[in-house]
DNA sequence: GTAGGGTTAG
C-alpha cells in the first residue's frame, strides 16, 4: 500500500514559484485531496463494515473519473473494490474509452469479468466496443460480441451500432455489413458509422450506394454523414455527385459547419475544380484555420504552391498543422529550400514540430540532396526524440540514399530494432539508384527469409535495379514471380521498368511487343521510356513512333518533344529539328531548364547553364579553362552530338562546356577541401559529355565525384563510373 | 437513462 500513502503525494514542481496556471493548481490540489480521502478510508477500514467501505471507494473512483489526469489513480482504487456496481464500471469504461486510453478500458473489462457477479449490462457494451475500435483489437472485439450475444444484448440498437463500428475499425468491413444488414432499426448514427467504414476501407463507390439506400429508407442525413459523403466524392473524383450533394445541402438548409466546409473545399479541389473551391472559400464569411489549411493542402497537391502560400500568409494565427501543410507543400512541389526555410521560421516562432512535420522536412532534405544538411536534420531528429519511430527511420534511409550516402542509409537500417516492408524497400531502392544491383537482390531475398512479404513498390525497386545494371534474365524471372508467386498484378510502373530493362539492353522489339500486349493502356511514362531507349540505341524509326504515341496522349509533353528533336539532331535532320522547335515555341513549351547544386560550407550553391551569377564566377570560369586544357592532354574532346540546335561546331562546344554540372564541379574543386568528395545534384539527366568529363576529372584530379541526376547516382572514381556507362 | 457518429486540416 506504500504507493498510496500520503508520503508519496506529488508536490508542485516549482515549490518556490506560484503555479503559473490555475488548471494545474486545481488538478494538483484535487488529486492531493482525493489521496487524503483515500488514506482516511484505508485507515478507518477496520472500523467500517465492508459494504460501506466499498461504497466510499466507489465514490472515490467517481470523483477521480471526473478528471482525465486521475484515471490511473482511479484504476488502482477500482482494483480494491470487490464487487463494483455495474453503473460505476460503465461510467469508468466510458471515460477511459473516450480518452486515448482504449487499452485501459479493456483492462477494466478483464477485471470486471474476473470479479464476482456478472458486472455487465447492455450499457457496458457501447463504451467497450468503442475502446476495442480505438485499439483495433479484433480478437477482444469478437469475444465481446460473443458475450453480448450470450446475454441477449446483441439486438439492442446501441450495441449493434457499436458492433458495426468495431468490425469496421478492425478492417472487417464484410462482418460490419453483416451486423448492419441484420439490424431492425437503423438511425442516422448507424448509417454514419457504416458509411464511415466504407470510407476508411477506400470503398467509395459503396459509400455513394449506401447513401442512396439511406435516403430511400427515409433517414434524414445530417451534417456529419454529409461531410463523409462529400469527402468520398472527392476521393472517388465524382464531381457530378459531389455537386449534387452540395445542392442537397443548400436546398435542405443543412448547417455548413467547418467540417463540412473543409470537406466541400477539398472535394472540389480533388475533382479538379480548384476555381470552384476558391470561390466557395471566398464566399465564407469567417475563414477558420481548418478550412484555410484545407485550401493550403488543395493548392499544394496541385503544385500551385504560390497560391497555397498566399492563403498561408493571410492567416494571422497559424497552428502546427498549418505550418506542416505548407512545409509539405514545398517539399512535394520540389521546392526543398523553401520547405527548409519555413521549417526554420517555424522554430524561431517557438512552434515545436511533430512527427508529421519531421517527415516532410526529411523528405525536403532528400529532394535537396545536400548531405551536410541531411546530417544536421538527422541530429535534430535524434536530439528531439523522433529517432525511434519507424516511419522516421524509413524516411532517413531514403534521405541518405538520395543525398548520395549509401553507407549512412545502411547504418540507419542496421540500427533499427524493427524493420517493415517499407524499410526493406527503401534500402532496395537505395541500392538500385546507386547502381548496386547485387545488394538490391541480396536484400530482396533476405527480407523474404525474414518473412517480410514484398509489395508492389518493392518490385519496382528490384526491377529498377535489374534494369539499371542490365540484368535482363533476372529481371524477367522476378517479373514473372511477382505475378505468379506473389500474386501482385503488375501496374504501369512495373511494365515501365520492364520496358526500360529491355530497351536499355537493346531488345527494342521485345520491349515494343510488351507494350503492345500488356493488359493496361500504355501511358506517357511507358512510351517515354521506350522512346528514351530508342534514342540511346539510335533506333530513329521506332523512337519517332513512340514519341508520336506519347504526344497523342499529352501534346505538350516537353520531354517527348525534346527527345524527338534529339533523335532528329543525332541524324542531322535539321529541318525536322526546326519543325519541332517551332511547334514548341508556338505552343509556349520550353524544355525544363537544367540546374546543378553543390553544397559548400553549409550553403547550397546553384548553377544554371553558362550562368555568371555566382560571386566567384570569374574564378570558376578560370578553373573551367584550366580543367579543360588538362583533360585535353589526356584525350578529352567535347562531345556535341546531343546539342539539338544547328550551330557551328565551335559554338556547340562552348554550349557543352558551360553545362551547369561542369560549373558546379569547378566550384567544388575551388572551394571544397582537397581530396574531399565532390557531390553534385542535377535536376535533369546528365549528358554524355558531362559524364565523360566527370570520369576524367576524377582520375586527373584524384577526386571522388558523386553526381545525382534525375534518375540515378553516378559515383566517379579513378576514371570509372559506378554506372559502368550503362544508364 | 450511464450508451452509439467528425484522427475536421498536415
Amino acid at each position: 500500500m506504500s504507493s498510496l500513502s500520503l508520503n508519496t503525494v506529488a508536490v508542485s514542481p516549482h515549490p518556490t514559484k506560484p503555479n503559473t496556471t490555475t488548471t494545474t493548481a486545481t488538478t494538483t490540489t484535487t488529486l492531493i485531496q482525493l489521496k487524503q480521502v483515500h488514506a482516511q478510508i484505508l485507515r478507518r477500514s477496520s472500523n467500517l463494515n465492508p459494504s460501506s467501505n466499498s461504497l466510499l471507494l466507489q465514490l472515490l473512483v467517481s470523483s477521480c473519473t471526473l478528471s482525465p489526469h486521475h484515471l490511473d489513480y482511479a484504476l488502482r482504487v477500482f482494483d480494491q473494490i470487490p464487487t463494483p456496481h455495474t453503473h460505476l464500471s460503465n461510467t469508468f469504461l466510458r471515460e477511459l474509452s473516450r480518452k486515448a486510453e482504449p487499452k485501459k478500458a479493456l483492462l477494466v473489462y478483464e477485471r470486471v469479468r474476473r470479479k464476482e457477479g456478472l458486472g455487465v449490462d447492455r450499457f457496458t457494451f457501447p463504451p467497450l466496443l468503442k475502446a476495442v475500435s480505438k485499439a483495433s483489437a479484433l480478437a477482444e472485439g469478437m469475444e465481446i460480441h460473443g458475450l453480448a450475444a450470450k446475454l441477449g444484448f446483441d439486438s439492442d440498437p446501441f450495441v449493434e451500432t457499436g458492433l458495426v463500428g468495431m468490425y469496421a475499425a478492425c478492417g472487417r468491413i464484410l462482418e460490419a455489413r453483416l451486423v448492419f444488414d441484420k439490424m431492425s432499426h437503423r438511425d442516422v448514427v448507424t448509417w454514419s458509422i457504416m458509411i464511415d467504414g466504407y470510407c476508411q476501407s477506400g470503398l467509395f463507390d459503396y459509400v455513394l450506394q449506401l447513401f442512396e439506400e439511406m435516403k430511400a429508407s427515409n433517414v434524414k442525413p445530417d451534417e456529419i454523414v454529409l461531410s463523409k459523403i462529400v469527402s468520398a466524392c472527392g476521393h472517388a473524383k465524382n464531381l457530378s455527385y459531389g455537386k449534387a450533394i452540395h445542392e442537397f445541402i443548400t436546398e435542405n438548409n443543412i448547417v455548413v459547419d467547418p467540417h463540412l466546409q473543409s470537406a466541400l473545399v477539398t472535394m472540389y479541389a480533388s475533382c479538379g475544380s480548384i476555381d470552384f473551391a476558391q470561390e466557395l472559400f471566398n464566399k465564407m464569411s469567417t475563414k477558420n484555420l481548418i478550412v484555410s489549411t484545407a485550401m493550403v493542402c488543395a493548392y499544394s497537391k496541385l503544385g500551385q504552391v504560390e497560391n497555397a502560400r498566399m492563403i498561408f500568409d493571410q492567416l494571422v494565427e497559424k497552428d502546427l498543422v498549418c505550418w506542416s501543410a505548407m512545409i509539405s507543400g514545398y517539399a512535394e512541389s520540389d521546392r526543398p529550400q523553401e520547405a527548409l526555410k519555413l521549417f526554420n521560421e517555424m522554430q524561431v516562432l517557438g512552434i515545436k514540430p511533430d512527427q508529421v512535420t519531421m517527415l516532410s522536412v526529411i523528405s525536403a532534405c532528400a529532394h535537396l540532396g545536400a548531405l551536410d544538411q541531411a546530417k544536421w536534420i538527422h541530429l535534430y531528429v535524434d536530439k528531439n526524440g523522433f529517432g525511434r519511430a519507424l516511419p522516421i527511420s524509413n524516411a532517413l534511409i531514403d534521405m541518405y540514399a538520395k543525398c548520395g550516402s549509401l553507407e549512412r542509409a545502411r547504418q540507419v537500417f542496421e540500427k533499427m530494432r524493427r524493420k517493415d516492408v517499407i524499410s526493406w524497400t527503401s534500402m532496395i531502392s537505395a541500392f538500385a539508384m546507386h547502381g548496386n544491383a547485387n545488394d538490391a537482390l541480396n536484400f530482396f531475398y533476405q527480407m523474404q527469409d525474414e518473412k517480410i512479404e514484398p509489395n508492389g513498390v518493392t518490385f519496382v525497386g528490384v526491377l529498377y535495379a535489374c534494369s539499371h545494371s542490365g540484368l535482363v534474365e533476372e529481371g524477367r524471372r522476378i517479373f514473372s514471380s511477382m505475378i505468379n508467386e506473389h500474386n501482385i498484378t503488375p501496374k504501369h510502373e512495373h511494365y515501365g521498368c520492364m520496358v526500360d530493362l529491355l530497351g536499355r539492353a537493346n531488345l527494342l522489339r521485345e520491349a515494343l511487343d510488351l507494350v503492345e500486349t500488356m493488359p493496361l493502356a500504355p501511358n506517357v511514362v511507358i512510351w517515354g521510356s521506350l522512346m528514351a531507349a530508342c534514342q540511346v540505341h539510335g533506333e530513329t524509326e521506332l523512337g519517332e513512333f513512340a514519341a508520336k504515341q506519347l504526344l497523342e496522349l499529352e501534346p505538350d509533353h516537353d520531354g517527348a518533344l525534346v527527345i524527338l528533336s534529339n533523335i532528329y539532331a543525332k541524324e542531322r535532320r535539321w529541318n525536322d529539328v526546326g519543325e519541332v522547335r517551332n511547334l514548341m515555341n508556338y505552343r509556349g513549351i520550353s524544355k525544363e531548364r537544367g540546374h546543378s547544386r553543390i553544397e559548400s560550407n553549409n550553403e547550397v550553391h546553384e548553377f544554371l547553364m553558362a550562368d555568371r551569377y555566382h560571386k566567384q564566377a570569374d574564378q570558376i570560369y578560370e578553373k573551367l579553362d584550366e580543367v579543360v586544357s588538362e583533360l585535353k592532354q589526356v584525350g578529352y574532346a567535347p562531345n556535341t552530338c546531343r546539342v539539338m540546335v544547328d550551330l557551328e561546331e565551335e559554338e556547340k562546344k562552348e554550349m557543352v562546356l558551360c553545362h551547369s554540372e561542369k560549373l558546379a564541379l569547378c566550384y567544388g574543386l575551388i572551394s571544397n577541401a582537397k581530396g574531399s568528395c565532390i557531390r553534385i545534384v542535377k535536376n535533369l539527366r546528365i549528358c554524355e559529355d558531362c559524364h565523360t568529363f566527370m570520369k576524367l576529372v576524377s582520375k586527373v584530379y584524384g577526386r571522388e565525384i558523386v553526381v545525382r541526376d534525375r534518375t540515378r547516382f553516378h559515383h566517379c572514381k579513378n576514371g570509372v563510373c559506378s554506372c559502368k556507362d550503362y544508364w
